[in-house]
DNA sequence: TATGAAATTTACCATTT
DNA sequence: AAATGGTAAATTTCATA
């Protein structure tokens, strides 16, 4: 159930992860197939969720969130409960929202304007129910980020033809 | 220099986050302009590097690495190197590297198949020159990622045009 | 910068193998 | 599943405003 997919499935998952905005012509040439087969394969990994969506990276500092951080916050949630979570989530410059083992935690990922900014979300996050404290860790450079997920490298096959 | 955008760019800038693969036609249409002028816009905005590139998100869990990690990387580096974290990055797993205010530490996001591939991937950590030691805290659920960037929104112009 | 027209390329769909 | 072929649509370039 995990993963159908042959060597050219995965072609086609390295093109689009690189360059998004490709044309499936220039993919149907490089995989050295018709375009048309390359598309219903593009259709069918995003039916099986393979491919759950495309999007544009943009530079955060040029649209004035220049500073990210990552704030841990405990919660006084039942045990797998995720509102809080969830609620975390809705407010404008939370990027991401992750349930982590050990203690009752989320890690939070934060796109800010400023350190102003950043207290004032501080702030929306005491006022989300059972949320006990937070701890937040600025992030001074961003090394790299968006490094491409590794694809299985596969001769052939995987198991069997895909549904 | 930060951002010089009007509202159309940031009309466009919203369509390509939510759907990278959109035609400039439809782009166009959505913006009440002509395909020429949108296609200009976009070019710009990439030569500007407000638009960084364009990316298919995929399942991770569907290509083997269902397993996310966030580690704190504590090294011995002068103040402001980033060697170390530049080598973390090359990893395959490695997803994001940030250097960190607070202690001398790298927060490095993973993507593994499993608690054994988390095993070995740390064990490459410590064969880094300067690698101190790692904390790691194991992802159990993620409740949102990759929420879009909060655009701003501009009745106008913003200060004026674009260069 | 935007438009509109023209040439090229692409996407899409029905059909065949 | 993949290829083919035909039509509509989209991309891209360029002249012009």
């Amino acid at each position: 159930m995990a993963y159908d997919l042959d060597r050219i499935d995965v072609q086609i998952l390295r093109l689009l992860q690189e360059n998004a905005r490709i044309s499936n012509a220039a993919i149907a040439r490089e995989v050295g197939m018709a375009p048309s087969a390359v598309l219903e394969r593009i259709r069918k990994l995003e039916r099986r969720q393979v491919i759950l969506g495309y999007t544009a990276q943009l530079n955060p500092a040029a649209l004035g969130r220049g500073l990210t951080a990552f704030t841990n916050v405990r919660t006084e949630e039942a045990v797998g409960a995720t509102e809080a979570g969830e609620e975390l989530a809705r407010l404008p410059g939370v990027q991401e929202v992750h349930h982590t083992a050990g203690q009752d935690c989320y890690l939070v990922k934060l796109r800010v304007a400023d350190t102003t900014a950043l207290a004032q979300l501080l702030k929306q996050f005491g006022a989300v129910p059972t949320v006990r404290d937070t701890r937040t860790t600025i992030v001074l450079t961003t090394v790299c980020e968006s490094n491409p997920l590794p694809l299985p490298d596969l001769e052939a096959g995987e198991g069997g033809r895909q549904a």
